[in-house]
DNA sequence: AAGTTAATTAACCAGAGTGTGAAGTACAGC
DNA sequence: GCTGTACTTCACACTCTGGTTAATTAACTT
């Protein structure tokens, strides 16, 4: 039951790994304009066919591409489904990036929780830094 | 002048790199909840201190975290100006996930642009996987 | 001063990621 | 059937990651 890694954490990951390089977000971006080749794709870059085809492999394998057969060629186009479920975990720190209050809203919440829990001790600037 | 990379670029690959890793991704959630040192930051984890370390060392390095120092402590806290970044990247994609036309707008589209390109081998479910 | 605690740095290793050129596969066209 | 085109797979090199243990730094404790 307990697994280590969880379904969602390994899709959180691979997606993350394939948008973690330039040469694959550009070819997702290419792609958002439509359908396009394996040569097309490939065109823009000063790299060889074989490790654009790898970036191909590894965005399938996180399923932000799905790749057809016409003729010889194999078109790509985009499925932007993982890059809603990224959107969807940064949502859970919007407040931390729009609150500039962190720290204040944090200690104030704790005071009105329970004014005894935290006599002085939560974050006293005596202790912070200066004690040379 | 013409970088290969831009800064954004960079930015966005490191942080997308730091996010890629599960540990990693777990530590930003516990600091979601406030600071914590380097220990209670390794405490739920089976590994040793060092690894944490490192995992640490990337964070900061993609900006994700910031450190001070209390004592022999070096609390960590959660930055996540970085996360709004990839908010706004992936907003980009947002029609792309929420439209269901992909297919159909950008068959449109070509016809309009050359109607002789593609007489009717678009996306024929026959030539799309079928071979024996 | 000596020892404990917190964390980092150093040295090392296994494995994954990213590129290359060369060979292999699949389809189209003369 | 042979040749060209599009792409993939293979074999290799090289670097980056992610973990380990051992040693080092820094601050508190007694």
């Amino acid at each position: 039951m307990t697994a280590t890694t969880t379904e969602a954490e390994d899709q959180l990951t691979a997606t993350f790994s394939a948008l973690a390089h330039p040469v694959r977000r550009s070819i997702l971006a290419r792609l958002a304009d439509g359908e396009a080749s394996v040569g097309e794709l490939a065109a823009p870059f000063e790299m060889t066919m074989p490790a654009i085809s790898r970036h191909l492999r590894v965005l399938e394998g996180a399923g932000l591409i799905a790749r057809g057969r016409r003729a010889q060629y194999r078109p790509c186009r985009l499925n932007a489904e993982p890059l809603r479920v990224v959107a969807d975990w940064t949502e859970q720190y919007r407040q931390a990036w729009e609150e500039r209050f962190d720290r204040l809203d944090e200690h104030v919440r704790t005071l009105q929780l329970d004014p005894d829990t935290e006599p002085d001790s939560q974050h006293d600037p005596d202790t912070e830094h200066g004690g040379s």
